[in-house]
DNA sequence: TTCTTTGCAAACCTTTTGCATATTC
DNA sequence: GAATATGCAAAAGGTTTGCAAAGAA
C-alpha cells in the first residue's frame, strides 16, 4: 500500500497554493458569474495577483471537479461561479443577468427518459432559462 | 411610393449572390448542425468556394432573419442548421456527435412556469442533451 | 527530492474588420 | 451608377500550451 494523496478518482492530488486559495476566496465572496479575464483583473486589483493562464487552468480544474459552475455565455465567453453543490440550473435575467438558482427534478428525469428511449447512455444535459426579471 | 426592395423590418434588401444560394443550397442539403469552416470548408469541395469571412457574415445575417438556426456548442464554436421551424432541441452524441431531434411540450412548459413563479417574462431556454449513443 | 503548479510569452482558433474590387439592382 | 457583397489578409478576442523556475508534499 501507498502513502500518497491520491483521490479516489485516480487523478493527481491537488496542492494547495496561493492562488488556488485567492481564487476560491474571491469567488465565495461574490455572488454572480465571473469569466476567467474578470477574475485575474479582480484578483490583481486585491493586490493578489494571479497568472492569467493560471486562472485558466484553476478554473478549469475546479469545474472538472464540480467545485465551481461553469456556462457559455451568448457570446462564447466561460464564466464561473462556485456552486452551492448538488445539480442544479439557472434562470438567468437577459438584461441585467440576475440569476436565480433553480431545481429541476421533473426535467432532470425528463433528460433521462429520453435520453434513453434514443438508446443514450451516460445522459447528462444543459438547461438554461432566460428571461427579463421583474426590475428589468 | 417607392419602387426599392427593403423588408418590411427596415433592414437594407440582401442581393441574391452565387455565394448566398450557395450557402442555402448546401444547408437545405446537409441535416445536421455545421459550423461557419465546416460549411466554407463543404463549399470548397463542392467546387463552390466561398471566402470565410462571406461564410460568417452570412450566417449572421441568416440567423438574425431566422432563416437559420444558430447554436453554440460547448467548445464555443457557433454552429448552424437551417431551422425546420418550430421549437425543439437535441440529443447529440458527445463521441461521434450524432444528434437527435426532440420535441419537448412537457419541459417548454414547465420552462414557461419556473420563470414566471421567479416573476420573469419573456421566457426563454436553451436545452440540450448528451450521452453516448449506442454505438459509441 | 520529487512531482505539481506557476508565469510568461508564444501559439491557437474562431470570429471580426478594413479596404479595394466585383456584383447586383 | 449607386449601393451592397465579396475576398483577402490583418486584427481581435478568448483560451491553451511549452518550458523553465518556484513551490508543495
Amino acid at each position: 500500500m501507498s502513502t500518497e494523496t491520491t483521490s479516489s478518482k485516480g487523478r493527481p492530488a491537488q496542492r494547495v497554493t496561493r492562488q488556488r486559495l485567492a481564487i476560491r476566496a474571491l469567488l465565495t465572496d461574490i455572488d454572480g458569474f465571473r469569466s476567467a479575464q474578470q477574475l485575474h483583473e479582480e484578483l490583481r486589483e486585491a493586490g493578489d495577483s494571479v497568472g492569467l493562464a493560471t486562472v485558466y487552468r484553476t478554473l478549469q480544474a475546479m469545474a472538472e471537479s464540480g467545485e465551481v459552475d461553469g456556462i457559455r455565455t451568448d457570446d462564447g465567453e466561460m464564466v464561473y461561479r462556485q456552486c452551492s453543490q448538488g445539480h442544479h440550473h439557472h434562470l438567468v435575467c437577459r438584461e441585467c443577468g440576475r440569476t436565480v438558482e433553480i431545481s429541476a427534478k421533473l426535467v432532470e428525469q425528463w433528460a433521462q427518459t429520453v435520453a434513453t428511449e434514443h438508446g443514450f447512455r451516460d445522459a447528462g444535459h444543459e438547461i438554461e432559462l432566460f428571461g427579463l426579471c421583474s426590475d428589468c
